[in-house]
DNA sequence: CGCAGAAGGTTGTAGCGTCAAGTAAGTCGG
DNA sequence: CCGACTTACTTGACGCTACAACCTTCTGCG
């Protein structure tokens, strides 16, 4: 009982919010796939390696950083490595990890697909905003996150850097 | 050459933004899934025709509201269709188009799922923003979803309705 | 009319993600 | 230093989505 149902303004921010998250991947992996065959995800796998120190991750860290389950990314991974992307190898502080490295020819599929991805990312969305609203959006996104994921998994992104992409 | 990198401003709104878009639709699923035993993707077809004149709508206006492809949709229809929460008869106007009604057990499974759903939504989103930045996503979306989808195949959306739900 | 092409759907398949299990290696209390 | 628990993955099966092929039914135009 007493639901509390939502108004206009909640509504119409509500509904916007759920065509983004149904349209944006498609959008963004119709690109990588074409320019680089890379599906979005694997393409922010590679590209959170790439910034990383020795180009080298231990998987639950690449998990956190991507958001991923375990799971999910080891079958990414696993796929990547067929592809010689990527490469692992057991951790050697700690047996039980793996570590996920980054390869040379990897390393160039990274860098090769990240000026039309950013493009891309510009084109879609950062350049349809104003300055204003860029800033409001990453404040949105703290609050929202913040209670999509208490535990914060997926933070601890986004230094300056260049080099690397839209990430 | 000379690609426009990312400055730290908007590359704090995309990696907000990314990461939203790899967790709603898990954190929405699950609530779903565990309350009501259906994706959010069904609950939408669902709510979606709730609002329909005669609960009834043709499977390509259905596709559009939704922002599904018609593939798509034929399978989550064939499949609502076997829990008999909705069924499917040709469209008398067109012989072509096949249209689809929620059924009574269907109207009831949306209006029992709904309330759980929106408090739902308002947990993990809507609570988190002030009543401005409601207004500003709502804005921002728009100016997105004008990129992403320019066709406006989404839009048409949003009335001011209540008795339906985060639809 | 008659036929070419468009519109509206359905279906099969392949690929990716989730969930549940399973394995192997650390850790911690007694 | 031994058993119980936890951590860090990996794997297999299943479900869902995209893509492509296909079948009807309309529509337009000569």
């Amino acid at each position: 009982m007493g639901t509390r149902w939502l108004d206009q303004e909640e509504m119409a921010a509500w509904l916007r919010l759920v065509a983004i998250t149904e349209l944006l991947p498609g959008v963004l992996d119709a690109q990588l796939r074409r320019d680089a065959d890379l599906s979005h995800f694997e393409y922010f796998v590679l590209a959170m390696l790439s910034e990383a120190p020795e180009r080298t991750l231990r998987m639950s860290a690449l998990a956190q950083r991507t958001n991923a389950t375990l799971a999910r990314l080891s079958h990414v991974v696993r796929r990547l490595e067929e592809r010689h992307l990527v490469e692992r190898f057991p951790c050697p502080e700690d047996a039980r990890a793996t570590n996920a490295r980054l390869t040379g020819s990897g390393w160039e599929t990274v860098v090769a697909a990240a000026p039309d991805h950013v493009g891309h990312v510009r084109d879609k969305v950062l350049d349809a905003l104003a300055p204003d609203q860029v800033r409001q959006l990453a404040d949105i996104g703290d609050a929202v996150l913040a209670r999509l994921d208490p535990e914060g998994r997926m933070t601890a992104l986004y230094r300056p850097g260049q080099p690397d992409s839209g990430r």
